[in-house]
DNA sequence: ATTTGAAATGTTATAATGTAACAAAAATAC
DNA sequence: GTATTTTTGTTACATTATAACATTTCAAAT
């Protein structure tokens, strides 16, 4: 996403292997930190990242449920976890939530949502985060985190619109 | 807020008299667009401003409770007809609301949420803004709306813990 | 291999936030 | 003054999230 593309939109990205592949960045993070990948980690992260759209927290445990008994609390803390070590992103106007593709990097949130097909592509720009920091700095504001949701049409959508 | 100066928090900032405006403001922009200020969303807007920190749907609930009757759909009709008027803003980081300083601008919601007091100050920043647009731009994404939420510390706050 | 302590998960209940649907009342238009 | 629209009341419920405590699983140390 540094260049600028959604590139996972279009119709030659191999979705199972990008997948596969955020499963095993997440199991290589989590063991290069000494935290567990256990199973319900390993699904709920799996779910989530089945579409490049947030889901939400029900929704993924309606689909757990489908391979056995679970409980809000099993949902909540396996997303607290991954959370926590930045696998996955809350998209607070939406209470869903979205795989992070790069959860090595140290990172703000900030995240293109699209109001039609509800894609959600996740930004990293420093120029906004510096921007940000600097305006912050300006009121005597010290920043610990900052949350950028943009909502609009992506490129596609805005397409088939027009 | 333009000068990035958060004067309210100063000890000369006179409240009262800072809600009264508000009131005013919001009134007169409601008879200018043909719409009703009720005294439900008189009452509703006077509770959000009382301080200059975000506040739940059904904490106004409460204090609209101590005068009468209310239920929830009370306030979240007035919450969503304050909100259509920009003369509301909700923080979607902490499901909460307050007032806006500037409902007559067209601008979009960029605030600075303070961790430790809670205060929260509304930002304007074209700047801001304008590279937000572009960097959206970039990635073929059309913008409606832009939310910023920035948590960290006020410089109030920030002082007193140094 | 067994014990043991910590981490993770199960389970039940409930809190917190938000909305649907329809009835009644109030304001405005005719 | 009646009709129409807008606002509010009221009840019930949907959605999102967490508290509290029991049980299980895992891994480290013996």
């Amino acid at each position: 996403m540094k260049n600028g593309k959604l590139e996972y939109i279009s119709a030659e990205h191999d979705h199972q292997r990008c997948v596969d592949e955020a499963l095993a960045r997440a199991e290589h993070i989590c063991v290069s930190r000494g935290q567990r990948f256990t199973s319900i980690r390993r699904k709920v992260l799996e779910l989530i990242w089945q579409q490049h759209k947030p889901i939400g927290a029900y929704e993924v445990l309606e689909q757990l449920q489908r391979q056995g008994r679970a409980a809000p609390p099993t949902v909540y803390r396996a997303l607290d976890f991954l959370q926590d070590l930045s696998l996955v992103h809350r998209i607070e106007s939406l209470n869903a939530f979205v795989g992070c593709n790069q959860p090595h990097l140290p990172h703000e949130g900030q995240f293109l949502i699209c109001e039609s097909c509800r894609i959600c592509a996740e930004l990293d720009s420093d120029e906004i985060h510096s921007v940000i920091e600097k305006r912050a700095a300006t009121a005597g504001f010290k920043v610990t985190q900052q949350r950028v949701e943009i909502m609009g049409l992506c490129q596609k959508c805005n397409k088939e619109r027009s």
